[in-house]
DNA sequence: ACTTTTAAAAATATCCAACATTTTTGCGTA
DNA sequence: TACGCAAAAATGTTGGATATTTTTAAAAGT
């Protein structure tokens, strides 16, 4: 495979420009509830005053920054509340999307989620000992990876778009506890492995649990 | 009150393309799967071609329209699968959010409920004689708003925002039900009654039940 | 006839520059 | 200190122009 890894599908400017405020949002650069000026977005990311406008519009729709009329536009606030209510949101879209994949999952899913498991714990060994910026970033992905392989069979678009969204607003707490070095990585290990044998098994109660506590854990140190 | 009744907040161009684009897709006359060129929208509805861009970002942030890159907008597809969908993802995040609200509603929240109730009897009774689409533009933001007015205790803006999305999302078929006269409104009236009563009783798995079936009925005939 | 190629037309995506309107800011005054 | 007002800044909107891409229709070859 010559294109192996990730797809770099930003085909459009504004695919461009809101990949890269997605990412200084989650890496600190752009703080909470700052405001965003297009102006200065713009000297800074480049892209006319529309694509600039277009591109908020995005996140705003993903919810890393909001928007008021005529006011416009900040990033997402990021208080304890806030990630109470992204932490209970996954909960429960991730709870409700894995009970349907683990009742409809075929091989084929397994399959998909033994290897994005087996992925994941690589990336995480490899942050682990060399958390810079770059690895930190595919290791969030492979987070999110897993994440999505476990509901893939849930046969409902809607609830897989729902979880990479909020995926995606939960990653900048996610990124935090790293550089804070507050995250067990043993004890992350073996709860997906937990989480693993559980989904295979098909044990659902089991499963639902980890789950819980594998996204509950990822936000709160 | 003088400014009483729905607040028409219209206050930037693109926001009032909004308005006008979602009535249209919700009562069809803009169709299913229809491609949205840019040109031929901006001479119906008016606005710049930036402005009608931003709208569509926007009605695509609320899964009425649906972009891809370099190919334009379109409005979203309305099958049955759709639909399915669309009705699983309500009743999953309302039965969350109802659940939560009856736990830590107060007594201003029960007011709000039984005064949403009252208004949306009102709607039903108005829309079931004189089925115009004023009237019926009014009921369905009596249902949405006796919906919205169940969950409001949850204490999850997030969780709001979400029903608040999907409700939308479920307009089109609701509103194609009323059209082909397939609702039943004295089992709906029996229902609302039921699931009011079963709230303010704090009768979690009546409500819930009552609430899923409202849901179902609401987009399945 | 039927696919493939090629050329033309249409549509999308982008930018620039200007202007209207609204919000914010800073200052002078009561 | 609080208030109001004018200046400055920022947002929202428009029109026109251009590059790129997709769609279409026609032409060519098998």
């Amino acid at each position: 495979m010559i294109f192996s890894g990730k797809k770099n599908e930003d085909s459009t400017i504004v695919e461009l420009l809101a990949s890269s405020l997605r990412k200084d949002i989650a890496f600190g650069t752009l703080l909470p509830d700052q405001k965003l000026k297009l102006n200065e977005l713009r000297s800074r990311y480049g892209g006319s005053n529309h694509s600039m406008r277009e591109t908020l519009r995005i996140l705003s729709s993903e919810g890393l920054v909001e928007g008021a009329a005529q006011r416009g536009f900040r990033v997402t606030s990021a208080t304890e509340d806030d990630l109470r209510d992204i932490q209970l949101v996954r909960q429960e879209i991730e709870s409700i999307a894995l009970s349907r994949a683990i009742a409809l999952g075929d091989v084929a899913w397994e399959g998909q989620v033994v290897a994005a498991h087996h992925a994941l714990q690589k990336a995480e060994a490899a942050v682990a000992t060399t958390p810079d910026d770059l690895t930190a970033l595919e290791w969030d992905d492979a987070c999110r990876a897993f994440a999505t392989a476990l509901i893939a069979a849930c046969d409902s678009p809607r609830l897989i778009d729902l979880q990479r969204k909020f995926f995606d607003q939960s990653r900048r707490f996610r990124l935090a506890l790293l550089r804070e070095g507050k995250l067990n990585w043993a004890a992350r290990k073996a709860r997906q492995k937990a989480l693993l044998d559980a989904v295979l098994e098909r044990d659902e109660t089991t499963a639902l649990a980890l789950l819980k506590e594998e996204i509950g854990a990822d936000l709160k140190a």
